[in-house]
DNA sequence: CAACTTGGATAGTGCTACTATCCAGAGCCG
DNA sequence: CGGCTCTGGATAGTAGCACTATCCAAGTTG
């Protein structure tokens, strides 16, 4: 198919596939000469991953890119196509001077030693993790260790279940976009829930007598 | 104290501060005279609760304008303040067309009608949430709602542990700060456990011998 | 053959979150 | 008192991002 057809099943304008096309995140169709190229059904894919990512994951252009670069390089492994994605669909902030970041740090590598995970000393997790002790210990809030141990036990239980769902006996490439999609929307809809009850539970807490209400 | 010591003790540039100002996420100090103005802890504190709206929840200028309007509004129930914060910390995309959208509204009224939680028919959590249905949905992956009722009772327990850990004994602003940060921090938290527990099994499930590492 | 479309390149737009500059009026120092 | 810095306040400018618009010559289509 042509661009102009590829814009409408994709749902993506056309300037906007051409300038995905120069920065990358799709790879060029067939050439046909030079006023024609052909793109085919892993472009529409492709463009409803980007979207995606982009929409739903929040990810900046470079990100995205980083993903499917992860994607298409068939020499990884999947594990490490896994922590490319990962770490490019987890925020960087970088919160805190120096000494906050190493004592947040030393919680973290702490809490990895305890329960024994294998994690990369670079992952992105860590210090999106670290953002929130700094957040945290500035406020003199918690959480103790003792506080992360079992939430990091629950965490373990739902990513075990994550990666037995992963889809084994098809391209890597499915394999990378189906964690990816399924972390975010996971997390998304871990979140949601955890405000809907929140909100439920305020309601039963705070919620002022209904006859207050506006006449 | 003048603005460049409030700039020092809060860690952001005098220009950051009379932007915020004028966009009126800081209240202006006691004016004395023509050329000083006296600024308090306050003043300090609320320069903290911005930077790490923007830093680590990532809001827009005008969603911390939407938090710091509601801590400030002692008119609001606690409830209704929670409400407004909530709002304004929960991103809004707007995934898909009317037809998906209505569908993934139907599955998330049911599942509210079914636990029989009470949440505000516009909550933006609920947007969130279809969000993350309709990106699932698209690519014919669940979660069906049978997989969502468990998800969302343990949801229900978290927020209920939320709203016991709330201070009710101070000043509302400070209880709404404090329901701000915790929501956030406490979905950081989570999310980064679980990357963290998805590169562990990760690793475990998919990663090559170590002695296929580099020389 | 004329109108349209295409790939490709270049430039422009709209938005956001700051930054920089300017100014007149204090305040403070010897 | 004169020179210096600093202040609050206003106005304008900047950087980065994710597009979007325009242009062009070379095809393709009716």
């Amino acid at each position: 198919m042509r661009i102009s057809e590829l814009s409408q099943r994709a749902g993506v304008p056309v300037p906007t596939i051409k300038y995905y096309l120069r920065e990358g995140l799709v790879p060029p169709g067939a050439s046909r000469g030079r006023t024609q190229a052909d793109y085919g059904d892993e472009h529409v894919e492709r463009l409803r991953l980007i979207r995606t990512l982009i929409e739903v994951g929040g990810l900046a252009i470079a990100d995205v890119r980083a993903v499917v670069a992860a994607v298409d390089d068939e020499s990884l492994s999947l594990h490490a196509a896994f922590g490319v994605a990962h770490d490019a669909i987890t925020p960087r902030h970088g919160l805190g001077d120096d000494g906050e970041r190493a004592a947040a740090h030393k919680v973290i590598d702490d809490l990895v030693d305890t329960v024994g995970w294998q994690v990369r000393d670079e992952s992105q997790a860590r210090e999106l993790l670290a953002d929130a002790l700094v957040m945290l210990s500035r406020r003199d809030l918690g959480p103790s260790p003792d506080d992360l141990l079992p939430a990091a036990a629950a965490a373990q239980t739902r990513a075990r279940a994550d990666l037995e769902a992963v889809p084994t006996d098809v391209a890597r490439s499915e394999a990378v976009e189906y964690i990816v999609i399924g972390t975010l929307a996971g997390e998304v809809i871990a979140n949601a829930l955890r405000r809907l009850a929140q909100e439920h539970e305020s309601s039963l807490r705070f919620d002022p007598p209904p006859d207050a209400r506006r006449p």
